[in-house]
DNA sequence: ATCTATTGATTACAGTTGTAATTTATAATT
DNA sequence: AATTATAAATTACAACTGTAATCAATAGAT
């Protein structure tokens, strides 16, 4: 599927928080959070139907759209990717980063644990 | 700082680990790894020094070329922008992610786990 | 001294992106 | 029915990107 740019990324995002959700209330979201003007919201919508990213439905003067590409699979596939690009690949380095610069939460820190001590169990050798 | 982009950022990933380097040595690298013409590795080049990501001085005939960004600080920057914009600025569900594919080395978690210790010690209440 | 090969500089060119304005179709209003 | 408002579709346009090719300067080779 074709790339999602940045721009395009802030639409899918308030897609796969509401959806489906009509064009107006995606503009009033995001002329609001991003300072987007109207019409710069209705291209992007656009470019997303047409790269395939997300559908609609008509629903009279109106459409109401949704993603057609799943969060967490995107997530994962732009993540390995930019560790890949930025990290050659390892995830701990970037987490190293975020722990040096104070932008772990507790909660952050309390997942972690819980994923390590999963795996562990998952790979005692 | 201007934006680099994705193919500007194999070449300055070259520097990143070989530096001062001749463009002829960054060339023979990029095309090979990345099957690459000469011409383009010249490009990046000399748009990166456009961008002052990266400096060289005259070797005679050819240059020699160094960094000057910082690795550590671009890594930071941009991955604080990716989690920011993919996972709403919190780092656990992206190694979450990469847990659940199986992507964590040993490596990777014996070192979130001493992230994980040393955060504690500092954030004892 | 002239020719040639190499290296850096400039130019090319189509596709993508950010950021809209204009046009067209249609629903609502008078 | 004619006019107006609204939503979607089409068009715009410069900057950035990927991917080179061509031009210009100069160091070596003959």
């Amino acid at each position: 599927m074709k790339e999602i740019s940045n721009a395009e990324l802030n639409v899918l995002n308030v897609l796969w928080q509401q959806s489906p959700i009509s064009a107006s209330e995606v503009v009033a979201l995001l002329t609001q959070s991003n300072d987007w003007h109207e019409k710069t919201v209705k291209t992007l919508l656009n470019r997303l139907v047409k790269k395939q990213a997300i559908g609609f439905e008509k629903q009279g003067r109106s459409y109401l759209y949704h993603p057609l590409i799943d969060q967490s699979d995107y997530q994962l596939k732009e993540s390995e990717s930019f560790i890949e690009r930025l990290f050659s690949g390892r995830v701990a380095p970037l987490v190293a980063g975020f722990a040096r610069e104070n932008k772990l939460s507790a909660k952050d820190v309390e997942e972690l644990q819980q994923l390590i001590d999963t795996w562990q169990k998952e790979n005692k050798s």
